[in-house]
DNA sequence: ATATGAGCCTGTATGC
DNA sequence: TGCATACAGGCTCATA
């Protein structure tokens, strides 16, 4: 389950090994995707050199030497990888693209909620990027934001920040954690929470994300190996997961609800 | 405009 | 042991 923390990590193992690369083939073996792989997308890419490999919020980006990019999401099962040639398919190898040395770019995607497209223009203004909110760990993104955003908003806290237009790569596992490290109770309504608090919270998801950034970077260091990804952060995990467990701050048992139809720990003595 | 629910898909975990 | 069912998850679209 790719979060931003894992796509960042692939896009820091991937990109030595894309850097300059010539794409020599395009294999699609599943255009089912998310939304259907365009026909032609083959012939477009084959013979371009990948100049580049960037992330925004949990997209990859591989810009091309002729302005285009492949703009990539690994959905929540995907995982791309380079392995060398000859490396025999498996079930879910979805796409192969060929690199001029051999090896092999290969996305597999049991469940396909991933999805990849060839985007001639500005691929900011790509309706799958247009509306996104600002990078978490980056310097637009911060409580008086998120305070002057939430403005009337009856939503609980817990959906307005995995609203990727409020701010990008938050899911279920980060909003969850980032609530309990800020002390905020994940059903309260996101426009009855005043600015310092939302100050706190946003430390907390960029705190959260940094930190799982780095536990992903020591487990995926190579991404030509054939191992996957493991629940390396899972351990971290303070909340997440542990309903029933006593509060690693109060001792409190930690409560398990469903807020915006997903599930959400919380400690119902630390958070308000 | 905001808010909510459906739906995509399949591996894994649970229940009988 | 085998089978059935529930669930997880990110994201967009449709509907209130």
């Amino acid at each position: 389950m790719p979060e931003l923390p894992e796509v960042e990590t692939t896009r820091r193992g991937l990109a030595p090994h894309l850097a300059d690369a010539r794409v020599t083939a395009v294999t699609v073996r599943e255009r089912r995707l998310r939304w259907p792989v365009t026909d032609g997308i083959e012939a477009a890419v084959t013979g371009r050199r990948i100049e580049s490999v960037s992330r925004r919020g949990k997209y990859l980006l591989l810009a091309l030497d002729d302005t285009s990019h492949l703009l990539w999401h690994l959905g929540m099962s995907g995982s791309l990888r380079v392995v060398p040639p000859e490396t025999p398919v498996q079930r879910h190898d979805h796409v192969d693209v060929t690199l001029d040395d051999s090896r092999v770019l290969r996305f597999n995607d049991p469940r396909r909620f991933g999805s990849l497209h060839h985007v001639l223009g500005a691929p900011e203004a790509h309706p799958l990027l247009a509306r996104l909110g600002p990078e978490p760990l980056g310097p637009d993104f911060h409580g008086d934001r998120l305070h002057a955003r939430a403005r009337g908003r009856r939503a609980p806290v817990k959906a307005f920040i995995m609203d990727s237009a409020t701010v990008v790569g938050v899911g279920n596992i980060y909003a969850t954690e980032a609530l309990y490290l800020a002390g905020i109770h994940p059903a309260r309504a996101a426009g009855r929470i005043p600015r310092n608090r939302y100050r706190r919270l946003a430390t907390a998801i960029a705190t959260v994300l940094g930190e799982a950034i780095t536990a992903g970077g020591t487990t995926l260091r190579d991404f030509t190996d054939a191992d996957g990804r493991p629940g390396y952060f899972r351990q971290r995990l303070r909340a997440y997961g542990h309903g029933g467990a006593p509060c690693g701050r109060c001792g409190h048992p930690l409560r398990e609800i469903t807020v915006a139809q997903r599930t959400t720990t919380y400690c119902p003595t630390c958070q308000r």
